[in-house]
DNA sequence: ATTGAGACCTGTCGGC
DNA sequence: TGCCGACAGGTCTCAA
């Protein structure tokens, strides 16, 4: 899509989780896309008219993409096979088809004029990259300092750390033998110095994830094997632990976690 | 101000 | 086989 305008913009549905924003496709057509961005789950597509496209997956949404839909297009607007769950299609300048689909539109496309991305509701008191130079075990017991709430609460927290989902949480939270339980303050001292497990958490986050992407990028790559999410009863992973995998709720949420290596 | 519960919407899966 | 409830990778709103 980058350096490629978007010729048409079908729209076969009115919204997502919310309405899309006024004129969404006479905003977007004949615009350049000029750069494509992500911040945490967001994707942000700059666009030559100053505006960014924010966009947002939500829990069953993709995206397809199919590169000569111009040439192998017969008559229908959608480019190939429409699918119900088809909401809006991309057509690019390259003759290129990008389709947001998402059976349960929790998802969100929003359109943000020209400087105002730091102020929208969505990223602006959004938290660091997990993989950027601003987090560390400094910077996660430093956002940690006086929760009350759980660790795995406030690792779902996207003003904690960005981009951290309910899967990788419990991952990240296995990994650095750290209770989900536990108080999300006690990463800090009460003076505001990380204790060794939020070095070893934050740490665990970055692993966790870097290991995800790389694995997402092969394409003979099949089940995820994760350590301890969706494995309920199942042993735990960890050297020398014979544990088993526990799940209970959290704020609403499913948490899985070994009671014998996570404290 | 912070926190957890409920809502949003559709699909899938396991149990009966 | 068919029905029904439980549950799902996210975020927002609301009330305590």
């Amino acid at each position: 899509m980058a350096g490629a305008r978007f010729a048409r913009v079908i729209v076969r549905r009115e919204g997502l989780r919310r309405p899309f924003p006024s004129d969404f496709a006479g905003r977007l057509e004949g615009r350049t896309l000029r750069a494509l961005r992500r911040r945490g789950k967001y994707l942000l597509a700059e666009l030559s008219s100053g505006e960014t496209l924010l966009m947002h997956l939500g829990m069953s949404g993709s995206i397809r993409v199919d590169l000569d839909a111009g040439a192998t297009r017969r008559g229908g607007d959608a480019g190939d096979v429409a699918d119900r769950h088809d909401h809006v299609v991309f057509r690019m300048s390259s003759g290129a088809a990008v389709t947001f689909n998402d059976p349960r539109r929790f998802g969100v496309m929003d359109l943000v004029p020209r400087g105002q991305l730091a102020r929208h509701p969505a990223l602006g008191a959004i938290g660091p990259e997990p993989l950027g130079p601003d987090f560390d075990g400094g910077a996660l017991a430093r956002a940690c300092t006086g929760k009350r709430t759980s660790l795995k609460a406030a690792l779902l927290d996207q003003r904690v750390v960005a981009g951290l989902g309910n899967i990788y949480a419990s991952e990240a939270l296995h990994l650095a033998g750290v209770s989900p339980r536990r108080r999300a303050s006690t990463m800090a001292t009460p003076s505001g110095l990380p204790r060794p497990g939020a070095h070893r958490l934050a740490a665990a986050i970055k692993h966790v994830l870097q290991n995800a992407i790389a694995k997402a990028s092969m394409p003979s790559y099949r089940s995820s094997r994760f350590r301890v999410y969706d494995r309920e009863g199942e042993r735990c992973r960890t050297r020398r632990c014979a544990g088993t995998i526990r799940r209970f709720s959290q704020s609403g949420r499913s948490t899985f976690y070994c009671p014998d290596c996570q404290r």
